[in-house]
DNA sequence: GGCCGTGTTGTTAA
DNA sequence: TTTAACAACACGGC
């Protein structure tokens, strides 16, 4: 599912392709979108041209030569991609966009439509975005600035680390992926986590995530990168989905619980993650 | 053939 | 403050 590492391998091979790029058509534009009406911005894409590309958690957002942003979240299953425009579209592709390069579009395709896609000013997206929603993104986060944000709750850990308006990129793989490099059970509470510094578990952050990105993010079922290929990462995971599998650092079998956070798969090693109580 | 699990964000209730 | 439940949805697996 695609979290920060996805996210950011999914920018680094669109942005150099549509930065510079004018809309020359929207092809399509759906408005099946659980929480998006795409059909309506049509108007405000077409003859637009691209100026920017950026990414904050796992939102992306598209600036535009009349500072509006087209902003994308791929949810669970939202893939963006770029193809000839003679190329047969994905099932459940929702946007379509012409560019002025070859015959090259920009694809949004959604098939569980819990992806999102905004236009939206300026004001708008400071304000939808900005620091009341969204938390410090997780690569540029300070180790000072996470202990802070962590060391005033009773909540657990990993609760803390998916809270994306505490720390923005982190998703259910991720968190349990960098609380096993940290040595830290997830139940843990947040503050206790960061004591005496949260160095360490900035380090596990900043560790997990770049590598992830390094290996094009993790493929569980549905993600690929912009070129339609599955990230690799899923073959270096160390805990999550490897339920009663030894742990790779003490063999210890991986356990699987479903309460340290409501409801949530939470995959850990109990000899390594040790409980601090 | 129907139910379950999958995970993200946002809202609402407790 | 914080947690849980729920909604939006498709689909693969049993």
């Amino acid at each position: 599912m695609p979290e920060l590492p996805e996210v950011e391998t999914i920018v680094r091979r669109i942005r150099p392709r549509v930065v510079g790029r004018e809309v020359v058509r929207v092809v399509h534009a759906s408005n099946k979108m659980a929480r998006s009406t795409v059909g309506s911005f049509r108007r405000g894409l077409a003859g637009r041209r691209f100026v920017a590309m950026d990414r904050h958690g796992k939102w992306m957002f598209l600036g535009l030569d009349d500072a509006n942003t087209l902003v994308v979240h791929l949810g669970m299953t939202g893939r963006l991609s770029l193809a000839d425009a003679d190329d047969p579209s994905a099932p459940h592709t929702h946007l379509r966009l012409l560019l002025s390069i070859g015959r090259q579009e920009l694809r949004f395709s959604d098939s569980r439509r819990f992806g999102e896609l905004y236009l939206c000013n300026a004001t708008e997206r400071k304000t939808r975005f900005g620091p009341t929603h969204l938390g410090p993104d997780a690569l540029a986060i300070r180790p000072r600035d996470l202990a802070h944000r962590l060391t005033h709750t009773r909540r657990s850990i990993k609760a803390a680390l998916l809270d994306q308006r505490v720390v923005a990129g982190v998703g259910n793989i991720y968190a349990d992926e960098i609380l096993f490099a940290a040595a830290i059970a997830p139940m843990t509470p947040a503050w206790r986590a960061v004591q005496p510094s949260g160095a360490p578990l900035l380090k596990a952050v900043r560790d997990v995530l770049n590598a992830a990105i390094r290996h094009n993010g993790t493929t569980i079922r549905d993600y690929v990168t912009a070129d339609g290929v599955p990230g690799q990462f899923q073959q270096r995971l160390a805990v999550y989905g490897r339920d009663k599998q030894p742990c790779r650092r003490c063999a210890t079998a991986i356990e699987l619980s479903r309460t340290i956070v409501s409801g949530r798969a939470t995959y850990w090693c109990p000899r390594c993650q040790a409980s601090l109580g």
